[in-house]
DNA sequence: AGAAATATCTGACTATAGTCAGAATACTGT
DNA sequence: ACAGTATTCTGACTATAGTCAGATATTTCT
């Protein structure tokens, strides 16, 4: 069988099973959607700005899917105290109850489904599971270039700076390693952020200089690593800086940051004298293009 | 994370896959259920009780949507010759043309998933998902006791001597190997039949003797073969001789049938000496059962 | 301060999906 | 022959899902 004709054959054996357990769900008095929107809510909240984003509802109708389960009893919305404009969705006690409930009931569909086979067929099952997953997460990423003073960059960039500051030896402070956002955006260079589901998972900077490009706050959220979204960075980033005809990409990093040097050798990178005096890096790694003959 | 976890968390991104990919029939004029019955119908035509059953359909809502499919000018539906009560749906030459169309969005949308991907992740995904595809199936299929008279186990005796007819050296001529239906039924024994969603794949007629039952008529249909039906109605068949207290399972079997023995000798059978005068046998089978200590 | 953008809500609307009862017709087993 | 069963169709109905155009309140930008 063909790649494609697997992917299809895949998606109709898997539709099937997977409209089966959501039937589960029918024997609640609730539609789907607000189910989906009960399980999206959580035992902790969301703002709906996130509901309507994540589950792709029109505000009106998030709305009134809203007034139907508040009706119920099962959930409360409340201003938010930072914008007021912004609702904030919670579960009751007894929303909460509901939710438990059907999360008992998901369960016992996979269980049903898990228990059809033998242990050593399960094992096997589960983990083809978990690699289909992550390949379609992994496919499902977007990189797009963003200006860097967006709301999305600004998220990225203080996780960025969050993390760093707990790694690094010696703490981070942002003003002794200063870049201005002009620098990351045309005609100076870019920004780019990994998307998925509508959410910032990564990011990373390019400075476009005469003959080099620098990479600079290059970062992929914790929770979305061993996607190969560094990877795909680097290689967005590789495009533009080919774009601009230039000889080399250059990054310096610090020496917690295993990983990140593991990604760049496998890249292609390699390790430079110190080109600058960056106050907290300990590797510098460059990159020659190829198909660059110098600065145009 | 636990397997069921894993089976949840696989669900709920596969659906979300799955429902982009849906999207793309969104902008043709017609309802992702009038798509999904032009895709059933397929290029050979169908009839409509076959429609009905694999789709799940009330028959009003069938007639519904083929009325307006009829109306689009895609789908012709004429009586069968057989029975004038059963309809058959085909596809008009421009109904043709429209399915066709069909396919090739889908497979655009199969593929823009890979092609996110890099060639070596695209060969680990469809692998996984030719994984996790076959054995869904292989936990969906349901093995119950049928009368050995109704249409299914018909459907199933017929291909099983169709089969045998062509694979053994001799042909086959069932009037020597004589099996009477009320052998297979209780209180003289049993008749399962596997389903896979609504189709019988396989059978297995089992004969109670005083001291151990005989084993006759098993039968995986050809596209179902591998996944495990085979062990499972060999599985049920113990559980029902274990029940009426027999201490062991007979069979006998041709030599062309090199699957077969092989399944047999990985269920624990042995070979024996010739137990009866089977015309068509070449291999004789005996597998002693367990917890039983004789005939009660 | 005023303009533009954002978040939410309401009312009015449409499309899709599906259900149910009954009628017409044809087949099957005895 | 005839009772019972199966197939399809129609009319009448409901539920779910979703869209769109404002209205209102709030925040952000300049």
């Amino acid at each position: 069988m063909s790649n494609i004709s697997q992917v299809r054959s895949f998606n109709r054996t898997v539709t099937r099973q997977v409209g089966a357990l959501e039937a589960h769900f029918l024997d609640t008095p609730r539609s789907l959607a607000a189910c989906r929107l009960l399980f999206e809510i959580g035992p902790d909240g969301q703002d709906l700005v996130h509901l309507r984003a994540s589950l792709g509802l029109d505000s009106g109708y998030l709305s009134r899917l809203l007034r139907g389960l508040e009706k119920e009893g099962l959930v409360r919305t409340k201003g938010s105290s930072r914008d007021s404009r912004i609702r904030r969705a919670t579960l009751t006690s007894k929303g909460r109850v509901e939710l438990d409930r059907l999360n008992r009931k998901s369960d016992t569909a996979a269980e049903n489904l898990l228990n059809a086979l033998r242990p050593s067929q399960r094992t096997i099952l589960t983990e083809a599971m978990a690699t289909v997953e992550r390949l379609i997460i992994s496919a499902s990423v977007e990189i797009r270039v963003e200006p860097p003073a967006s709301p999305a960059a600004h998220y990225c960039l203080d996780s960025y700076f969050a993390e760093i500051g707990e790694r690094f030896e010696s703490g981070f402070n942002p003003g002794l390693s200063p870049t201005h956002a002009p620098d990351f955006q045309p005609p100076r260079g870019y920004f780019l952020i990994a998307w998925l589901y509508g959410d910032p998972v990564g990011c990373a900077g390019l400075r476009l200089g005469p003959t080099f490009a620098e990479i600079k706050r290059m970062w992929v959220a914790p929770q979305s690593r061993g996607l190969g979204i560094g990877r795909r960075l680097l290689d967005r980033l590789e495009d533009l800086a080919l774009q601009h005809r230039l000889s080399a990409m250059r990054l310096e990093t610090n020496r917690v940051l295993i990983e990140a040097q593991n990604l760049y050798r496998s890249q292609g990178f390699r390790e430079v004298p110190a080109f600058n005096d960056e106050p907290y890096a300990h590797f510098w790694f460059e990159k020659r293009l190829k198909s660059s003959k110098g600065k145009l």
